[in-house]
RNA sequence: GGCGCGGUGGCGGAGAGGCUACGCAGCGGCCUGCAAAGCCGUGUACACCGGUUCGAAUCCGGUCCGCGCCUCCA
């Protein structure tokens, strides 16, 4: 099975092969500046990333995943400015949210999870190796990277000096040599978060710390680096230029992967229009595992647009395969479920999950035709592997169908010993052929968001 | 202005020179006291205009529309 990605570097699928298979596979996906709560638009490459790490994990026997927190940064001053909090209780507070809010969404968490602040030691000790090597220069208490020191700066993004320069729209500090060249460290005043340097009391340029702790957790060079694609430029762009003229290696990462923009119900997402949905409120409203699939029904590389709708189209199908899983209940398996062949497939094709799904259907399809209106054949335990085995690489399938049924997203919801005793009542009328009252209490439950389903072995309920 | 991405059936969304996925919704049928769930059947769509080709949604040229990035970003 060879794991094809699209690699930005090129702008083609490559194949995939560990730089050094000893060491495993090494990932760095940048993780979420820690000033607000986390919209959708940043889960998106949470997910994606997630279901790339859970695939190398079943094709590699070692696989290191590192995704960092921005502690140190002016919007997060600015928000501490604004709301006159300290720095210190913003950032934890904010990302302790995130990692519930990414866990609801069934990400697993990255083996290293570090933080610039706890690495401002690593990113002075590259600062002063840029300067020593020629590459950075001291101005007016600011470090500054010097772009026309590299020739292959502007290689990912596709970017050349000279247009950089044409159509930059801030206006170029004084103190720059080239208007390209970028910030490594910048003064601090009392107020805002500093640290004594060599070069004066200051904090980190925002693209320092990814090239610093990657080099400490993964190497000079790794296999992949992923991101959003407002990322490509300048962030990656610069972390590149930090990294490789630091360490003086031909490249960083390998593979390059970004990932599409996302829109909110047909617009761009922005606060002044309120159409910026977190994951907290979403969560509020839908299961995260819906939310989860609502992302990777489209393509990683494609723009979406996030819709509610969306989400509720995810639910409809999980409730789909969880009622057959829920069939299901009393299959044993012996063994761990692998991942099917035909998921595999879809998988290592530039991680093609809308493919993926779709044959998560043609299984469920397969499924459903076998067991028909008379009940049970077919090879129930091999289903009901393949379902799961491809739900694990997905990060789907994998809760009780119950739980999934069963359990509540907002508390005013009917709970449910009240739901059994109106079953029970139901159960009688119909028992009396009192088929006005029977239908009367399945109308009631349906108002509330409980839908009765009588079968074979009885009457079964669950919440849409 | 520069660089890049995208426009597919009512909706979502893969694919990518001939075999025309998949899902949701809809419609007809089976099942059911009636439902629900499930099953069976049902839809030749690829922005526009040219071109290449025996054949294009897929390749080439142009047009229109949407979106992103263009440096210590909001």
């Amino acid at each position: 099975m060879v794991l094809k990605l699209h690699n930005t570097l090129s702008r083609k699928k490559e194949d995939f092969t560990p730089l050094d298979a000893d060491k495993g596979v090494r990932m760095y996906v940048c993780g979420p500046t820690v000033y607000d709560t986390a919209h959708i638009g940043n889960a998106r490459p949470v997910v994606v990333f997630d279901v790339l790490f859970r695939l190398l994990n079943s094709l590699y026997p070692k696989v290191t995943y590192v995704r960092n927190i921005t502690d140190v940064d002016d919007k997060i001053n600015a928000k501490a400015a604004e709301t006159g909090e300290d720095i210190r209780t913003i950032t934890e507070r904010t990302a302790a949210l995130f990692h519930a809010d990414m866990a609801a969404l069934n990400t697993l968490e990255p083996d290293f999870e570090p933080r610039a602040t706890d690495h401002i030691a690593e990113m002075q000790v590259m600062i002063a190796d840029l300067i020593e090597k020629g590459f950075a220069y001291e101005a007016e208490g600011h470090v500054l990277f010097s772009v026309n020191a590299m020739d292959e700066y502007g290689k990912l993004s596709g970017h050349d000096r000279d247009q950089i320069i044409a159509g930059a729209r801030v206006e170029v500090a004084p103190y720059k040599k080239d208007a390209a060249d970028f910030v490594l460290w910048k003064p601090s005043t009392g107020e805002e978060p500093g640290w004594d340097s060599d070069w004066g009391f200051g904090r980190p340029g925002w693209h320092l710390e990814c090239s610093a702790m990657s080099n400490k957790y993964l190497g000079q060079t790794f296999d992949i680096h992923g991101g959003g694609q407002d990322l490509i430029f300048p962030h990656h762009e610069n972390e590149i230029a930090q990294s490789r003229c630091s360490h003086g290696t031909d490249i960083m990462a390998r593979f390059w992967m970004h990932n599409g923009y996302l829109m909110a119900e047909g617009e761009k997402m922005s606060k002044s229009l309120g159409n910026f949905y977190t994951v907290n409120e979403l969560l509020g409203e839908f299961p995260g595992e819906a939310i989860r699939l609502a992302l990777l029904k489209t393509h990683y590389r494609q723009p979406m647009d996030f819709t509610k709708d969306g989400i509720a189209d995810a639910k409809t199908i999980l409730n789909k395969f969880y009622t057959a899983l829920k069939k299901m209940a009393g299959v044993q398996l012996e063994n761990e479920p692998d991942i099917p062949t035909e998921i595999l497939n879809a998988l290592c094709e530039d991680l093609n999950t809308p493919k993926a799904l779709s044959e998560l259907h043609q299984i469920l399809n397969d499924l459903n035709s076998s067991m028909g209106t008379s009940g049970w054949s077919g090879d129930l335990e091999s289903f009901k592997a393949k379902l799961l085995g491809a739900g694990k690489v997905l990060g789907l399938l994998q809760q009780d169908p119950e739980d999934w049924f069963k359990g509540t997203t907002s508390a005013d919801d009917l709970d449910e010993a009240a739901i059994e005793a109106l079953i029970a009542e139901r159960l009688q009328a119909r028992a009396d052929k009192d088929f006005a009252t029977s239908d009367r209490i399945r109308d009631e439950l349906a108002e509330q968001g409980v839908v009765l389903e009588d079968g074979a072995e009885g009457t079964t309920w669950r919440r849409v």
